[in-house]
DNA sequence: CGTAAGATTTACT
DNA sequence: GTAAATCTTACGA
């Protein structure tokens, strides 16, 4: 298997994983998915980054070596998935928005399902809290090696898809801003991305 | 110590 | 389209 380098930082990362495929071991059976959007997240110098504002407990993972699996919770409910990049020190960070799921998609179905209402297969993991249901990915993976076989890992992209970049999402005030942070990519006509 | 806000999703009007 | 669910972190008193 071809793995993905991390060690750049989230803007030249972000672009290589597009079109990769995230396998899932976790909870008993296996997931793949084609990751379809991304956003990235570059640490102190991101005004949206949760590590904006210095190094804490729950962003820890994020100041760590490139491979790490950062997963936060958020409004109490939700969680979201970050594949973290750079050397160790620097917290940035690719957060994986959306993809499609290409294997084990009965076992995404039944733990979607469980979680709410899912009609569509698209809608599987199309968002960063579908796709970490999907994969069975919760708070207890937060800080785990997606290179050490801990239940995640990343294959490469065989083809480059075409790419479109834009705004992020959920994202306000300067660091929403498109000029500044272009920093959401997804693969150009596709129908597995939030936008 | 108390309060406010957040990288979201789902259900209801 | 709008509101609610729900918890951790950050910040002010």
């Amino acid at each position: 298997m071809t793995t993905v380098d991390l060690s750049a930082h989230a803007l030249e990362v972000a672009p290589t994983l597009l079109g990769a495929i995230l396998t899932s071991t976790l909870g008993g059976a296996r997931v793949r998915v084609r990751v379809t959007e991304v956003e990235a997240y570059e640490g102190a110098h991101d005004p949206a980054s949760h590590a904006y504002r210095g190094r804490t407990a729950r962003n820890a993972v994020m100041f760590g070596p490139p491979g790490g699996v950062y997963v936060y919770r958020h409004m109490g409910l939700h969680y979201c998935m970050n594949l973290t990049c750079g050397p160790e020190g620097t917290a940035t960070a690719v957060l994986i928005r959306a993809g499609e799921v290409v294997d084990g998609e009965e076992v995404a179905w039944r733990r979607r399902n469980g979680a709410g209402v899912c009609r569509a297969p698209r809608d599987l993991a199309r968002g960063p809290a579908r796709l970490t249901v999907a994969l069975a990915v919760t708070g207890q993976h937060n800080g785990i090696d997606i290179f050490a076989g801990e239940g995640l890992s990343l294959e490469a992209p065989r083809v480059r898809p075409p790419l479109r970049s834009g705004p992020r999402i959920g994202v306000r005030g300067i660091g929403a801003d498109p000029d500044r942070f272009p920093w959401r990519l997804w693969i150009d006509e596709d129908d597995f991305v939030s936008g």
